[in-house]
DNA sequence: GAGCGGCTGGCAGTTTGCTGCCAACCCGGC
DNA sequence: GCCGGGTTGGCAGCAAACTGCCAGCCGCTC
């Protein structure tokens, strides 16, 4: 008895596509969300992430988004540049130094759903529905929550990892080149470099360009 | 004999106003102009040097403009970038570590003029057309200036001097305000702060506003 | 092959920053 | 007071940079 309860509870699945159909309709949960991981290689399957997004943008008042990474999700540039994003858009971030399990989600603080490592290229999820259980990873979650780092601070005084390509383009500003003049010789059109170069402000969280050759100074990204 | 002719062509001149009377044509001089003094503090009779420099730049070619100063002359914010805009505007400049006289100028390496310190507020100037004398300052000032260093050079490593009103423009800019925002914040009309940044640029022998950053970090302008 | 998602790069509209012009003002000497 | 030179600050035109839009392309999977 005790134990089909139980089975029934907690639910492993198997892949990507069936967590999406047998627990899909759990992350667009009304509540918190909560979620730690150690980078930021997860959520593959193509255009589900940002049907979530867009789905919980709608909901009013937004829920709160909880995201603890290890150092690793700011290991390259469009990973710190994503992760950048959603502490703009609203989610409170943190990074943890010490190792994070693959995967935990929560959902509402009443849900978890635990990954586990790839095998043979397909993941197992584990949706944990005991009262008991969830309270624990809960609980975990909130002590690793509170030694970790907001994202803001740990990145105040670590320069972002920059492609070879970004530092080019920095060393172009730096020798006060127009974007015109830049992005000729860079044999790359305006529009494209421009792109570029508003990318490099986000990942130096600069407003204005003076801003970022501030920071870029101060980070040494020039010479 | 020798004495009258010396004292024709020894002229001592007392005051500015007597100066140009007697001599001003002589700033009109096709040939090439050279300049050491220890400060920008000369030249005080308003509208004459505007003059001069509009004059000479009517002439072609232009005669190079040799101008050799002490480090005094980049003391204050106000000097320095009438210095730079003076390199800029095609002249030589160099700085020379060592003291200088008061004031030394030489027209078409033919005639000296040399300027003695005020006394009672009035200085004392000599024309000196003596061909051995001249020759003797004209050697001594080639001497200084081959010791001497470029002023792009010597800038290149030393912070320019700036007001604490730069300052404070400076730390807005770094804040990532608008020209708009840092302006209100300053009390200060748009337009006076964007010439205000527009002189720091110069000082900062900034293109852009991202290099005028960089360089303000590397100088330690900011925190 | 078709379908899909992401990136690209041109275009155009907006914002932001830059600068010449000039009347108004301030401040010195006379 | 007057004058002359310098600074100021508004305006307007221009240059530079930012951004949304979207068609086209590339690489991928099915």
């Amino acid at each position: 008895m005790a134990m089909s309860v139980d089975l029934d509870r907690n639910v492993v699945l198997r892949g990507e596509a069936e967590l999406i159909e047998r627990a899909g309709r759990l992350f667009l949960a009304r509540g918190d969300f909560a979620c730690a991981a150690k980078d930021m290689n997860t959520w593959a399957l193509p255009g589900f992430r940002e049907w979530i997004v867009a789905e919980r943008r709608r909901t009013r008042p937004m829920p709160t988004a909880h995201k603890l990474y290890s150092p690793e999700a700011l290991a390259d540039e469009e990973s710190e540049r994503r992760l950048v994003e959603i502490a703009q858009a609203g989610a409170r971030v943190r990074i943890c130094p010490t190792p994070l399990p693959h995967e935990t989600i929560i959902v509402d603080w009443k849900i978890a759903i635990l990954a586990g490592p790839p095998e043979r290229g397909v993941r197992e999820y584990t949706v944990v529905r005991s009262p008991g259980v969830v309270k624990g990873v809960v609980s975990l979650f909130r002590a690793t929550w509170e030694t970790a780092t907001d994202l803001a601070d740990f990145r105040r005084d670590r320069p972002p990892a920059l492609t070879e390509e970004s530092r080019r383009i920095l060393r172009l500003l730096g020798g006060g080149l127009k974007d015109e003049a830049a992005a000729r010789r860079l044999g790359m059109p305006l529009r494209t470099y421009r792109r570029r170069v508003a990318e490099i402000l986000t990942l130096l969280d600069a407003d204005s360009r003076f801003q970022a050759g501030l920071r870029a100074q101060e980070f040494g990204l020039i010479g």
